[in-house]
RNA sequence: GCGCGGGUAGCCAAGUGGCCAAUGGCGCAGCGCUUAGGACGCUGUGGUGUAGACCUCCGCAGGUUCGAAUCCUGUCCCGCGCACCA
């Protein structure tokens, strides 16, 4: 056979045109409810990667696939295209962003034609336009409207290199570096806008329960990330010792200072008798002020102080807190290890019962108390005991950190840990059961030219007022090449009237993050050019939320929580009737080069355009969706590539071989294992494509065109069981290799697109399908065995002898049996017990293995099994095969027959 | 440290209570086809065995069960995420 290959360009150059023309992949607007498939959108960087390729040939295969299947699909596309990125090429490449980023979708929009994406593209949604950022202007307002959006003062991560503000989810790992450019980020204190995220941080974390379609891993990040906590928050008053030291040598002395009670938030009030210091935060506002006035402190905060580092540091003040519950003066540190955005930035230390506390109490000489024991087995946690009877634990060496039941603590005494907590709670003056949240508020300005401006007026006299709807939208002026922010250069653009007062005013120069843009993107697809609305709210009630969302996993926190949140805002403000965007989420992975990302600094990319120029886009997207699980990193391998070509080749020539030169055999045995085996691919690779797994569906396809080779190496095939079989195998590849597919249907002379074929169904069960396969291939072997075993060089002639029915009655009785003794039952029916010795002795290999007993094939069945497989143990064997029932068979090989294996009788 | 995934033959992966010494691919070996090679097809790839059997085996150690790769507990290792989180 030949290793040339085939024409794939002109293969799928052809079939690009006809479904163009034939506009095949169009979603009307009346459609009801179309199965909504949908990959996350891509930034337009111009130029298609591997793991482009692998994200949307997971959503088309899924889209090609549910189309067969007779449902209407809607798979649409789209362009991220605001961004950082797009500013920067501006500026090295003496352009703007507009234009660049238009060419850079153009590019990419052509590139994913070229691999046979079936997309929508009359619904394509660009979120650069102005006819697409207005609405997420008028979304700011609606926002606004609902008392969504802040503004406030507030420390922001700022990226001195991309010279904007980032999200913290923008910042990443240990060392808080730019997401974009790993640039360390600083702080700056700048006015920003906010979205308010958190008054949706219950229901954003509650209802992740629900999303039975997410990956948990991607539910379990987003749980993390909102960080919910309850506990109390409490007061601490806080005073300085009765004789102020001197702050340094010839220093002034300072004076006695109030610094009133100080607000501390603990999950642990049941440990309250045991803490023994109370830690302020570096910036802390009494740190600040300490600082002012004691060198000491001043030298930790300024020199010291390393929140980063493992160990933790404080130093001591000279004030004292005063411990609510116990009314005891405890020491007050200034410690880095305490954070000001946790809690409330101050809290009461427990070296007893938590290990950080305990290892700074070490290092500070504080006392190390154990007012929490563990529970004793069996005890009933509501009881109050007398207390005494409980040994406190030793936490000289270490913090016990369980919760457990008090002792050294007053009447709580006895108490276990949760009761204490409310009773606590509740006795404490100052204590209130609190809810903390690691969720922050959205802060959404950004310093950048390239993005949605921010709909605001700033005027001297009415402040910072939105722009009125009517206005909408305010279009990005013209880009400047400036080292800071062009909206602040624009000063035509940027000087306007207020619309309040009609008085001068400037316009807010920030932008918007880009999430924005892409928290609501999937809803502008039903409607992507209605001009008085962001979305046709009915038609996205009744086309959302999306069916099958895939995309990478890095977008698990940001995209996909902000993308929430505006669902459920737009659920309780603006009429959708679903409160979650999407149904199923698939978090595709990564595709690898020897085991490690492809990226361009390292130098070991593949390229998508090179893979499909030398090889096509059939076998790029074939060999990525059999290679692995769509959730599974993979490596990608030349050699296997270049196998999956190869397949393909063969099946063109065996098409064509069939369409040129029909076979004329007879529907004989071979021809109905054959049969068998269409069925059984067709049932499984149906099961697995409905489960997105396209890498079992497809080896099931393969091993049904390695059937059909052998089918046609072995004898000259029934045309209608081949014709059949080709015509399933190439349904069940065209989601996935739609070109070669089609052309392949053509050949075969099937009237219209494979695209829009009836997708293949039988009606064989799994369970009977693998039934089956078990008992041909447990039978092959047999033979194998005893062939080798018993040194058979030559067989002469091989005999296969199905159970007598009377043991399939026997087994039916043994499975559906409850009774202790069963052979008595089996001998109550005369037809069993006339077997005499027989009957008793397979009796007792049931009794034996009654447990385990399962449903035979139905003799008949098994018997057509063993007869169309055949063939299979006579090419292997070069010796005919007969398949014999019991009654004509040698009684020595049918007292080894049992339903579901077969005796077999080898003559040499 | 917490959470989520994983650990299966030389390698990569399937299997998730009995059809399991365990599926597929790669690699390797033998046979067929071939002048040869490639491609393709067949077979083998833990051990023993003169009739389909037996022994050992799914990270490690226990346990549940008539029966465990599969369920439970503990433990080690790898990947991902979060984290001096009060």
């Amino acid at each position: 056979m030949s290793d040339q290959g085939y024409d794939h360009a002109a293969v799928e150059g052809r079939w690009q045109d006809a479904w163009d023309d034939a506009d095949v992949y169009r979603t009307p607007d009346d459609v009801d409810d179309p199965t909504y498939v949908l990959g996350m959108y891509p930034y337009p960087s111009g130029e298609l990667h591997m793991g482009h390729v692998r994200n949307y040939t997971i959503t088309d295969a899924y889209a090609r696939y549910r189309r067969m299947r007779g449902d209407d699909v809607l798979h649409p596309m789209g362009w991220d295209a605001f961004g950082l990125p797009a500013e920067n090429a501006a500026k090295e490449r003496d352009t703007n962003p507009q234009d660049w980023t238009f060419d850079c979708i153009d590019r990419m929009r052509d590139q994913m034609g070229s691999i046979g994406l079936g997309i929508d593209w009359d619904r394509e949604v660009t979120t650069c336009v102005p006819e697409y950022y207005r609405w997420n202007q008028w979304l700011f307002s609606r926002f606004h409207d609902e008392g969504l959006v802040d503004r406030r003062d507030a420390e922001v991560n700022w990226c001195p290199h991309c010279e904007t503000v980032l999200a913290d989810e923008q910042v990443e790992g240990e060392a808080e570096l730019c997401w974009r450019c790993d640039t360390p980020v600083e702080t700056r204190e700048l006015e920003q806008w906010f979205l308010q995220i958190t008054e949706y941080a219950d229901e954003l974390l509650e209802a992740i329960d629900d999303l039975e379609g997410w990956p948990n891993s991607v539910r379990q990040m987003q749980r993390n990330w909102i960080g919910r906590q309850y506990g109390t928050e409490l007061e601490f008053d806080i005073s300085d010792r009765e004789a102020p030291r001197a702050s340094n040598e010839g220093g002034e002395r300072s004076e006695p200072r109030e610094h009133g009670s100080v607000e501390a938030f603990t999950t642990r009030v049941d440990t309250i008798y045991g803490a023994t210091f109370f830690a302020l935060a570096p910036d802390h506002p009494i740190s600040e002020d300490l600082a002012e006035t004691d060198d000491d402190v001043r030298h930790f905060v300024e020199q010291e102080a390393d929140p980063e580092g493992d160990e933790p540091k404080g130093v001591a003040t000279d004030l004292t807190a005063t411990n609510p519950a116990t009314g005891e003066e405890i020491p007050v540190f200034v410690a880095d290890f305490v954070l000001s955005d946790v809690g409330t930035g101050a809290l009461m230390g427990v070296p007893g019962h938590d290990d950080r506390d305990h290892e700074f109490a070490e290092k500070m000489g504080v006392a190390i108390e154990p007012v929490i024991a563990p529970e004793p087995e069996g005890r009933d946690g509501e009881t109050v005991d007398d207390g005494s009877v409980l040994d406190a634990p030793d936490v000289s060496e270490a913090a016990y950190t369980e919760d457990g039941v008090l002792v050294n603590s007053g009447e709580y005494s006895g108490l276990d840990s949760e009761a204490a907590r409310d009773r606590l709670t509740d006795d404490i003056e100052s204590a209130e059961h609190t809810t903390q949240y690691q969720l922050r508020d959205w802060g959404i300005s950004r310093q950048r030219y390239w993005g949605t401006p921010i709909p605001v007026v700033h005027c001297d006299d009415c402040g910072a007022v939105t722009v009125p709807d009517e206005d909408l939208p305010v279009e990005l002026p013209e880009f400047v090449n400036t080292t800071g922010n062009p909206l602040d250069a624009a000063d035509e653009w940027k000087q306007t009237n207020c619309p309040d007062c009609g008085g001068p005013a400037t316009r807010e120069t920030d932008t918007m993050d880009t999430f924005v843009d892409s928290s609501w993107y999937f809803l502008r697809y039903v409607s992507p050019d209605l001009d008085d609305a962001p979305f046709d709210v009915e038609r996205a009630n009744d086309w959302l939320p999306v069916d099958q969302y895939v995309g990478g996993i890095e977008h698990a926190v940001m995209h996909l929580l902000y993308s929430r949140f505006f669902t459920k805002v737009l659920a309780d403000h603006e009429g959708l009737e679903f409160r979650e965007p999407f149904e199923d989420l698939l978090a595709h992975g990564m595709v690898q080069l020897e085991g490690s990302k492809m990226s361009k600094s390292k130098g070991n990319v593949v390229s998508p355009q090179r893979i499909v120029s030398e090889y096509g886009a059939d076998t790029a997207r074939l060999f990525m969706m059999q290679a692995a699980q769509p959730d599974k990193a993979f490596d990608w391998s030349e050699e296997g590539v270049r196998s999956t070509y190869a397949f393909l080749t063969r099946l063109r020539e065996t098409v064509e071989s069939f369409v040129a030169e029909p076979p004329t055999g007879d529907a004989d045995a071979v021809a109905s294992y054959v049969d068998g085996e269409i069925d059984a691919a067709v049932a499984i690779a149906g099961e697995e494509y409905e489960d997105l797994q396209f890498n079992r569906a497809l080896r099931e396809t393969q091993d049904l065109v390695r059937t059909l080779h052998q089918y046609a190496e072995y004898t000259d095939p029934d045309p209608e069981t081949f014709e059949r079989g080709l015509s399933a195998v190439l349904r069940l590849l065209a989601p996935v290799s739609p070109h070669l597919a089609e052309e392949l249907w053509d050949e075969l002379g099937r009237d219209g697109f494979v695209v829009d074929a009836d997708w293949p169904t039988a009606t064989v069960d799994r369970a009977g399908v693998e039934r089956r396969r078990r008992l041909v291939e447990n039978t092959r072997e047999d033979v194998r065995d005893i062939v080798e075993v018993a040194g058979i060089a030559d067989p002469e002639r091989i005999d296969v002898v199905v159970a007598p029915d009377w043991k399939y009655d026997a087994l039916e009785i043994a499975i559906e049996s409850d009774a202790p003794n069963l052979i008595g039952e089996l001998m109550s029916e005369d037809h069993i017990r006339e077997q005499g010795d027989a009957a008793a002795s397979y009796g007792q290999d049931l009794q034996a293995e009654r447990e385990a007993l399962q449903e035979p094939l139905a003799p008949d069945a098994e018997r057509e099994a063993l007869e169309s497989a055949a063939w299979l143990i006579e090419r292997e064997f070069d010796a005919p095969v007969t398949v014999i029932d019991a009654a004509e068979a040698d009684e020595g090989t049918v007292k080894n027959a049992e339903p579901g294996r077969p005796g077999i009788d080898i003559v040499e």
